[in-house]
DNA sequence: GGCGGGACCATTTTT
DNA sequence: TGGTCCCGCC
């Protein structure tokens, strides 16, 4: 949907043209409020012809980040050098990049994506006596949860019943060693990137006036799902309350409560800024029965901002609602099965499969190939999984940080995967030593005597060691790879090279356009760190996706399974009670109005030898009888 | 052969 | 919170 501004409905008219002072755009699903918000910075741009003001947008993934760049450079060329659209977590790496020397960091820090390197840190403090870590996994859940809901240690207390207690004086021990630690180690985690921001911030006030000097404008893309480490982040850049701040937001879309998300959050807002308010309940997306259905099942949720007003279908669509009951699960996934067959194989594409939890997801996948329907499970990891790509990105990242000795550790396992020889990172060291080289030189030098990675240590020496050129490096290192990955005619060694490989290519791609060529490796390096590494889908593909990660997407044709009570809702839904159940009452509403055509609901008898009973949701959208 | 009790399984994952 | 199966025991 590329609009221009005389397409607009009023609504959004309204928005766009919105200039001073704080607004709350109340957008349901299909509204278009992404180019409601891409509009309005463009509107701005253009209104503001002084070039030193400029505008901060903040989104919460990389992909919806990306996708405004792109529309704004089409939209404004050169001029869209004005605007920063940024992650949050990618904002505050930027900050801290700048400023960070206040608390002790140097901008070429290490991001930390992976759980076990962060448990390994706990482990080494309970070692070194620096901590009393009994439990590591659960101290980092701890962690995690002081970090998303921004709790400070002197906080703590209140969390813990009021009382200091033995079990308030250890987190709070752990928390502080851990986050001395990564300042230390010169290291940043997800958490702790926000955690460093707001404290710098509040810490060094002429920082964050400057900041705020820079940024005039402060757009916030789906601030439902802002947490409150987030939005303490938010306030300090915004803290009077006639800010410029321009905030997009679906009370109905609020699904990642586990992740500090909370209706309260945009009541906090409304009382923090008394922004005005515009609505955008128009849906250009679902067809009218869907529209009604989502309607009828999110009036049975409590927790709803009460002026709030109801989606209004556009389409004059007809599309197709049907709703399927089975025996068992076996026979659901048959019964979606030849339902999907209908559909020509090269229109696949426009399938899309929701399911509540993967474990459905994975058996309707293996039903689906043993079937011959081709189909993938879209999910997102952190880091590269196949040896080679990974000895190409930690070498890279040892010579961002040479003194590692986790680094130099994983370099040297994904080596010995790929060619099938042990390399010791202990050897390595020790010729580092002697040599009086950093270890990563040391590291080149041992495999230019190994058969299959020769070709690597060269370049690696003259183009990461003398003269950081990474991007040569890594053309190099993947040439080298592809030559390697192809044993016989078609073989590939690697199964997951070609995945990661596409990855790379296409962050890289993404990076370069949205930061420039002249990237710094820290920054490169920091910036592929904060992207998720999905997995590119071949063609004529039916896509298998969890509610939580088909958010923010539509398709012509959606499949919903697993509709009983225990699945969807859940069965600790269920059990936790209302608030819960309202949750997942707008995981369900998220679900059927991903359609922007036909629907297909389906349930069964017999789950995994459990007997359910239809979802109450099916009762609330007026499908079947209660 | 009939019984009581335990095991089974425990969601989602923007960066 | 569920239904069912299996084991051990009397």
């Amino acid at each position: 949907m590329n609009l221009t501004i005389s397409d607009l409905n009023e609504n959004q008219r309204h928005a766009v043209e919105w200039d001073e002072g704080s607004l709350l755009v109340l957008a349901g699903p299909g509204s278009g409020k992404t180019a409601v918000l891409t509009l309005r910075i463009a509107n701005l741009i253009s209104n503001t012809p002084q070039e030193s003001h400029r505008i901060l947008g903040l989104t919460f993934t990389v992909k919806a980040a990306n996708e405004m760049q792109n529309r704004l450079r089409n939209l404004l060329g050169e001029d869209s050098r004005r605007i920063q659209l940024r992650t949050f977590h990618s904002f505050c790496t930027d900050i801290l990049r700048q400023h960070g020397s206040q608390l002790n960091f140097r901008p070429d820090f290490e991001v930390i994506t992976n759980d076990m390197d962060r448990i390994a840190i706990l482990k080494e403090l309970n070692d070194r006596g620096q901590a009393e870590v009994d439990d590591p996994e659960s101290s980092l859940k701890q962690i995690d949860t002081m970090f998303r809901h921004g709790i400070t240690p002197p906080e703590l207390p209140k969390y813990f019943g009021g009382k200091q207690n033995d079990q308030c004086r250890t987190l709070q021990n752990i928390f502080t060693s851990y986050t001395k630690w990564l300042a230390k180690e010169n290291q940043l985690d997800f958490g702790s990137m926000l955690y460093f921001t707001r404290k710098l911030l509040e810490r060094v006030p002429r920082i964050a006036r400057q900041v705020r000097t820079v940024y005039r404008y402060v757009c916030v893309d789906e601030f439902q799902d802002t947490n409150l480490a987030q939005y303490r982040v938010l306030r300090l850049l915004c803290p009077e309350t006639a800010s410029n701040l321009f905030v997009v937001a679906d009370d109905h879309q609020i699904i990642f409560q586990w992740n500090g998300a909370n209706p309260k959050r945009l009541k906090e807002l409304k009382s923090d800024y008394s922004p005005k308010i515009v609505q955008l309940p128009e849906n250009y997306r679902c067809p009218a029965k869907v529209v009604e259905m989502a309607n009828r099942l999110i009036a049975h949720n409590s927790d709803r901002i009460e002026t709030k007003k109801i989606s209004i279908a556009q389409r004059d669509n007809p599309g197709n609602v049907k709703l399927k009951s089975f025996g068992d699960f076996n026979e659901e996934v048959n019964g979606l099965i030849s339902e999907i067959s209908l559909v020509p194989k090269n229109r696949r594409e426009t399938c899309l499969v929701i399911a509540r939890s993967n474990k459905l997801l994975v058996q309707v996948k293996n039903d689906m190939i043993s079937a011959g329907v081709e189909a993938e499970i879209v999910s997102k990891s952190q880091d590269f999984s196949s040896p080679p790509i990974q000895v190409m990105y930690y070498a890279m990242k040892l010579a961002n940080a040479p003194e590692s000795r986790t680094l130099l550790n994983k370099l040297c396992v994904a080596t010995g995967l790929v060619d099938g020889e042990m390399l010791s990172a202990e050897d390595v060291l020790a010729q580092a030593e002697v040599e009086g080289v950093v270890p990563l030189r040391a590291f080149f030098s041992q495999i230019a005597e190994r058969n299959t990675l020769k070709p690597i240590a060269a370049q690696g020496v003259a183009l990461l060691c003398d003269s950081l050129d990474y991007m040569s490096f890594a053309r190099e290192a993947i040439s080298v790879f592809d030559a390697l990955n192809q044993t016989g005619e078609v073989g590939e060694a690697f199964p997951d090279y070609g995945y990661d490989k596409g990855s790379w290519e296409r962050i890289s791609k993404e990076i370069h356009h949205m930061h420039g060529d002249n990237l710094s490796l820290h920054s490169f390096l920091q910036e592929m760190d904060l992207s998720p590494k999905a997995k590119t889908l071949p063609k004529d593909c039916v896509r298998l996706q969890t509610v939580h990660t088909a958010k923010g997407i539509e398709s012509e044709n959606v499949f919903i399974i697993g509709l009983v009570e225990d699945q969807f809702p859940t069965y600790l839904s269920i059990r936790n009670g209302d608030s819960a159940i309202q949750e997942e009452r707008r995981n369900c509403f998220v679900a059927v109005t991903r359609s922007s055509k036909n629907l297909y609901l389906s349930y069964s008898r017999l789950y995994f030898d459990w007997s359910k009973e239809p979802s109450r949701f099916l009762g609330e959208m007026g499908l079947i009888r209660n």
